[in-house]
DNA sequence: GTTAGCACTCTTGTCAGATGAGTGCTAAAG
DNA sequence: CTTTAGCACTCATCTGACAAGAGTGCTAAC
């Protein structure tokens, strides 16, 4: 598609994109050449411009204002014409500067790091630590609240610490729950919470045949434990951020944004989405396929250790956000995150 | 102040409130004849108004608008006039129903009952468990990270979770670990996590001359995990339920509440507030001196069991809200969460 | 191919006038 | 002395008209 625009329309299209990114107005012939230096009159620039709009790539919200790109416009821009930004070595050292996490948990860094991409950003900063199920199993521990309730802690190789309250059939002591919690951080070490669960679940179409008490209570307990799904967690700052935007000045498209981050459920799928993918992603528009998050654009960026992807963070912001900007400042603190992890998983 | 109010000038201002509570609009005298069945004349009832008025009950938004009740008139109309209804046998059969939590982990239980709140309520549903500082301790584990990083898990009587990632001076293996826990147990069983510190603060003065490299350890670790407060867990649902309401239609409005409600910050503060008392409790408008949430009213209780008060839950709605359906929504809602921890307390 | 010129379209803002809801006051009725 | 009908007055809201301004598309000239 690049090659369909000759080297004009892309310098107008670009000065269009960056005065509406800039402006959030419709922008118009004479705007452009007054803006940008083309040796081109308002005419020329008009022929252009409806060839563009012809295309697919402009459109004008009535007969007598400018022209806004379109999702097609935005997403031409950013596939060829967008040129992101370094970082100066002083925004490096900045953002690295405000990383520094060690001795915090993990919820409690990741709350830290949306906070962080809000402030940069200005839009609103998303991050997620998806299903504890793709995590490594490290450690579980049973702490007795009655004499049938137990708090289970599982702690993945990463950090993250789950726990949940279960019913057991039988009323354990304690020197009994050490005993099974023993026996399955020995059994279960370095599995992934998947490879449990599917280990649980083989072992327990045999359990009839199971002499071993201790061995048939640490099976239940654990599948007690760990057999159903957790949630993905998303923490997300700075949402009334979005709010300052004109594009959702009315009452109306306030009213669905909220909702929309209320909800957490598409800003899930949408990072979601993004977990397969290497790099920084670029959701536009309705692309999210939510009528709610119209309008919204999301820069997403994996962060991992060198077990493997752990989680994905991001920008969303409105669709005329500032790419070139933001774009380096996820990329960068996905890398800064999966660093600072390896660096912990790098001390066991 | 009760008193200064005549019979018919009580009744016209129960009625004022009342419409303005179900229309939203300023009510006029006529209005107002119509719709409730005084013998009176509108010059008569608006002569009674301009007395309302003049005693800062009522106001006027401009000449000829009708009235409006101030925060004076409500407080006035909850505080003499309002008769709260009382939940019918088959709501609250359905809240009941709705209340079943065994084996949901403490945060689980707050967010749905936040969940349900908002529901019920068609208002923003707040739910508050406290600092940590006020539960009873019951136990404590170490699960060893790294070589010197220590996850700490403690747990309180009433199975709240925290955990936190702390660094070690010396390299303990888990025996000794599983030693200091043991010690820790023994040692803190029953006390308030402000009187643990209390008690760690008074042992690590005499710390040097402590020759028991265990209890110098067990101190050591203990009071890294539990030096800093924890701060209170405040979970809030249904916050765009607000935007719904016409006093919050103008953009301006939406962003200072919804940045109200991201902040959490005032509303912890206001339930805070309402932890001391005993009951239902109501703020209305500015009583919560925070510009951003005028035009707002709080309706919240305590919940407890039978160890003491745990944490507040509420309604936040318009000013205009229904009072005399949310507020027994809300009472009822403390005694359930309070029986529900109370059922769980006798267990153990 | 480029551009100046011009007619045309459509939004925005303003202003006047009409409408209607509601008030406050006064004077008469109960 | 209380109540109420009547009336003048105020003020927000709606309407239509009109002007201004921004921007376009087309055409003809450069």
């Amino acid at each position: 598609m690049a090659d369909q625009l000759n080297e004009r329309s892309q310098h107008i299209l670009e000065a269009i994109v960056k005065d509406y990114i800039a402006f959030a107005e419709p922008v118009g012939s004479r705007a452009i050449t007054k803006r940008h230096q083309f040796n081109l009159s308002p005419a020329s620039v008009r022929n252009v411009m409806a060839d563009l709009e012809d295309m697919g790539l402009l459109c004008s919200p009535h007969t007598s204002a400018g022209r806004i790109p379109t999702e097609k416009g935005f997403q031409y821009y950013i596939d060829s014409l967008l040129q992101v930004r370094n970082l100066t070595e002083k925004e490096r050292r900045q953002l690295q500067e405000s990383y520094r996490f060690s001795g915090m948990k993990m919820e409690d860094i990741m709350q830290e790091v949306g906070r962080i991409l809000s402030g940069l950003s200005k839009y609103a900063g998303l991050v997620m630590v998806p299903k504890f199920a793709t995590t490594v199993f490290r450690q579980i521990e049973f702490v007795r609240l009655s004499h049938r309730r137990l708090l289970v802690i599982y702690v993945s190789e990463t950090g993250l610490v789950q726990n949940k309250i279960i019913q057991t059939e039988a009323d354990l002591d304690n020197r009994q729950l050490e005993k099974i919690s023993n026996f399955l951080n020995h059994e279960l070490n370095g599995l992934t919470i998947t490879q449990v669960r599917e280990k649980l679940k083989k072992e327990m179409q045999q359990e009839m045949s199971l002499y071993d008490q201790l061995r048939k209570n640490a099976l239940q307990l654990s599948c007690a434990a760990l057999q159903d799904e957790v949630e993905d967690q998303l923490f997300v700052s700075g949402a009334s951020l979005m709010l300052e935007h004109p594009e959702f000045s009315s009452p109306d498209q306030m009213r669905r944004l909220i909702q929309a981050f209320e909800s957490k459920k598409i800003l899930l799928e949408l990072l979601d989405r993004s977990q397969s993918a290497q790099g920084v992603q670029i959701f536009i528009g309705s692309e999210s396929e939510c009528v709610d998050l119209q309008g919204c654009s999301l820069i997403s960026a994996n962060f991992s250790n060198k077990k493997g992807a752990i989680g994905a963070l991001g920008v969303i912001g409105p669709m005329r956000m500032d790419y070139s900007q933001v774009i380096p400042i996820v990329d960068f603190t996905a890398q800064l995150v999966s660093r600072v992890l390896d660096d912990e998983a790098d001390q066991s």
